[in-house]
DNA sequence: TTTCATTTGTTCGTATGTATT
DNA sequence: CAATACATACGAACAAATGAA
C-alpha cells in the first residue's frame, strides 16, 4: 500500500490540513510504524515544501486525533495502534 | 579594538547576518587568529546577546563562506588564511 | 574502565513580524 | 478585519562525541 506523493498543488483546502491527512494515511498505511519518531518538524517542512509553522500546524492536528504523541526536545512518534481513537 | 562593538540596535537586516558580519570582519582583521578556536556557540550567544539558535544560524553562515571549521563536540575553528576562498 | 565537563547537534515550545488572500 | 502562511528569534531540554581526570 502506497500513499501517493504530496501535492497540494492546486486541490482545494489548507495546506496544513492536506498535509495532516497525507501522514495520517501514510501512518494509517503502515509506511509509519508505531513507536517509531515522525521526521523533525523542520523536516518535515522541508519534505513538503511548508513553513515551518504549516508543519507544526499538521502535526498539531494529527497529535488532536490521537495518531502521534510528542515529546518536547526528542520528537513527536507514531502512537500505539491499540491507543489510537476508532 | 579594530572592529567596533557589536550593537544590532536599530540597524536594519537580520541578527545572525549582522553577527556573522562581525565575526567575519574580526577574522579578516585578525583579531581571531588561524587554527585558535572561536568561542564556544554558547559563549558568542552570550558575548553578543543573541539565542543559541542565533548564534548557530550565524557560525553556519561563516561555516558557507570557508571561514571557519566546525569539529563537533570540539569546537569551532578560524580556517586558515590560504584554504579561505577569495 | 569509569566518570565528568565541555561542545556541537537536534528537537520541540513559544512569540513576533510580514505578506497575502 | 481575519485567517493563512512564511520567516526570524528566543528558550529549554536532550543526545552524542570528545577528552581529561
Amino acid at each position: 500500500m502506497v500513499v501517493p506523493d504530496f501535492d497540494p498543488g492546486d486541490t482545494p483546502g489548507y495546506v496544513y490540513e492536506m498535509m495532516a491527512e497525507h501522514l495520517a494515511a501514510r501512518i494509517e498505511a503502515g509506511e509509519l510504524e508505531p513507536n517509531t519518531p515522525l521526521p523533525s518538524e523542520r523536516r518535515l517542512a522541508q519534505e513538503y515544501g511548508v513553513s515551518l509553522g504549516t508543519a507544526r500546524h499538521a502535526t498539531r492536528l494529527l497529535r488532536y486525533r490521537g495518531l502521534v504523541v510528542t515529546i518536547r526536545s526528542k520528537g513527536t512518534y507514531i502512537a500505539d495502534r491499540r491507543a489510537r481513537p476508532q
